[in-house]
DNA sequence: TCATTATATCGTAAATTTACGATGATTGGT
DNA sequence: ACCAATCATCGTAAATTTACGATATAATGA
């Protein structure tokens, strides 16, 4: 008679335990991040804190309606947070959100 | 006379300090996880270690050609493995990228 | 050898993204 | 009230992504 055989399930790397909400807010993010100039702005806003979206446009090689068209899918995602000062817009990094993503990833990978 | 003014430096909550190859290489991993089927198919990965294509086929509501071109976004990306095993091939998490994404992750934000 | 199985790749259509110039909206100053 | 400054939004063209069916490729088995 042959012996029951129970494989032991190979331990995975990562849960990747996530759902719902949560897992399209998350996929968002990525999506958000997924993009050279959109990963630039990111950096530059680390050293330009509450900057002005003109001062992201001197940066970067590309016009000022496609930097505010990046501006707008950072925000959406949560990574950035504009606020309206007189005729201008500062950005800040949304610390909140930017911690919530650290804390999934460091669950589930 | 007025006094000089040291400005403190806001203390940012990330430093993204990442650049060149290796800043083209996360981008790419963002990018490939901010997609929901391609997320879909990492979980999947995780509880089914080594499966081959058509489990997936079987697993997602998409034509077996979208599903071929998802999985080899996600071995370019570097997030998974495949290996010929005949006539089929058999996934599985690419355990080192991930932890090399992982690692970035903590490091930069 | 021939058929079958499993998957990758090709060709392509539709959807989405990315980029631009032009325009609209809001604020601040004169 | 008017003008200038700043930014968002609109309209749109080009590029890319996503999806599909059809076909090619490679391994297995009869």
């Amino acid at each position: 008679m042959t012996e029951e055989v129970f494989q032991a399930i190979p331990e995975a790397c990562c849960t990747l335990d996530i759902s719902g909400a949560e897992q399209d807010k998350l996929v968002t993010m990525f999506k958000a991040l997924g993009n050279p100039t959109r990963f630039e702005i990111m950096k530059f806003l680390v050293t330009h804190p509450s900057c002005i979206t003109g001062d992201i446009v001197d940066y970067l090689p590309i016009a000022q309606a496609t930097v505010s068209q990046h501006l707008k899918v950072l925000r959406q995602a949560g990574w950035i947070e504009g606020t309206v000062e007189g005729t201008a817009t500062s950005y800040c990094l949304h610390e909140e959100n930017i911690a919530w993503f650290r804390q999934r990833v460091d669950e589930i990978f």
